[in-house]
DNA sequence: TTTTTTCACACAAATTTCATGTTCATATGT
DNA sequence: ACATATGAACATGAAATTTGTGTGAAAAAA
């Protein structure tokens, strides 16, 4: 609960001055600070920190907004990097579909980074995934055989993309996909935020024997930007308990079987 | 200089124990405590450590050689763990090599990581290396395009390995390669403590326009298991100071050109 | 120009993280 | 059954990180 504390204060900063850029399209380092009600000094190492990672542009007095325009998706993130309880209780019940000697992918994401963590009984598996952070954490354990497909890294995400993660996809064949998305609806489909992400997932969806997504209750009945697959093409869905009623009827009725925990 | 001093002390608990491991088969969590002035608890969790990344399998009271013969190359990086100084300043050296608009590969290995870290001020690289670190450390530089090479993440050392890792080095053709190695012999040639990146060092020396070494001087007059080039295949070694003469000359005479810094 | 504001840098204070040690209930081997 | 080893929980001090403050330089405003 408070482990994250710290992370989240700051993090919670980054957040809001990127909501009001959003909103107004400069923000001034003093109005900042005396909202935030920290130093000016720290409001210009976090302007600092965003023009690093591409956010945002310094300019006297303040910051306006990049024209690289990843504003949305920079929120999206930052905000879910919360709801940790959910994503452990869905990651404890996605390791169980999970067998000795599976050849697993997993895509990037919060949710299928904590399933990498509940690996450590698991025998002779081989896990595939372009996320490096997956890699990494996979990287100690003694027997998994970790694959790195390769490609071209997203800056500040710690994911690799483009035509040779996708081209690595296409040949590829595992018993179980473990997938995320940002958004999913009963009939638009799934969907994710940005679309270099998304062309690698709706490659996802062909790659293994069984599809299944894990999502927590806040993706449902949403609609982001780019969809990459529909709901059909899932074979199972593992979600928290919070999901409506309705939302998990609609779903099970598309043939998809579905695990609230 | 101070700023590795834990590290350094933790390291060199691991190395001991490794040692001791490797010359009586056997190793006792008290003896060993006793022996480096530490409590117990801290032994097992050195122990635990070893175990994890596969080097040794505990039993009661102690621990024993793992079957996995990792043990020499685990000490011979464990050890040269060390030399800091020197390689950041062939780091420097060697960054001042890179142009802007470049694409180069770096191998993997310390003293490339720290050509990495030496790149705030270049624009428009495009970097590719089998190294996740040295991925990592580029993560967020807001001009220099990283590219993973994929393959086999290679258990304990966060680099890439196998034919997939090879096939993609084989299409490939940059500017510059910086290369390290473990062992430089004037007649015998370059060579490495593990077979696994030998191979992909030695396509890497096809790979690029301009390939340069990078190693300290303790890297100098001595033989690895396996060679993977010739001394003839490099273009430019950078090295520090404390070479020897009649080496640096030999060298020269291949063809090479060296800069001592 | 002069004045004011903003900035970057250096240093200090506060806070968090981390390695290690200690204790204690439970496991294990003889 | 006994002695020892173990792992978990907690304490502690050191190191690293984050934040705040002050100062002189640079930029904007007057």
């Amino acid at each position: 609960m408070s482990e994250y504390a710290s992370v989240n204060q700051a993090n919670h900063r980054l957040v809001m001055i990127m909501e009001k850029l959003n909103k107004y399209g400069r923000v001034d380092v003093q109005e900042i600070a005396q909202e935030l009600d920290v130093s000016t000094a720290t409001i210009r190492r976090d302007f600092n920190e965003l023009e690093r990672q591409g956010h945002l542009r310094r300019v006297h007095g303040g910051a306006v907004l990049s024209n690289v325009s990843t504003t949305f998706e920079y929120l999206y993130h930052a905000k879910v990097a919360l709801r940790m309880d959910e994503k452990k209780r869905i990651a404890i019940q996605a390791a169980e579909e999970i067998q000795d000697g599976d050849a697993i992918f997993f895509d990037s994401g919060t949710t299928t980074y904590q399933i990498a963590m509940c690996l450590s009984d698991k025998k002779e598996l081989t896990v595939i995934t372009y996320d490096m952070s997956i890699a990494t954490v996979l990287n100690n354990h003694p027997s998994i055989q970790v694959i790195l497909t390769g490609g071209i890294v997203r800056q500040g995400y710690n994911v690799l993309v483009g035509s040779i993660t996708e081209n690595f996809i296409r040949n590829m064949m595992v018993d179980k996909v473990f997938l995320s998305a940002d958004a999913i609806h009963a009939s638009f489909g799934i969907s994710n935020a940005n679309y270099v992400e998304s062309g690698i997932k709706s490659l996802l969806v062909s790659a293994g024997k069984k599809i299944i997504l894990v999502a927590d209750h806040s993706k449902f009945d949403k609609i982001a930007v780019s969809k990459f697959c529909n709901l059909s093409d899932i074979d199972m869905l593992i979600t928290d308990n919070q999901i409506s009623h309705s939302m998990a009827e609609s779903i099970r009725e598309s043939g998809i079987e579905i695990k609230c925990v």
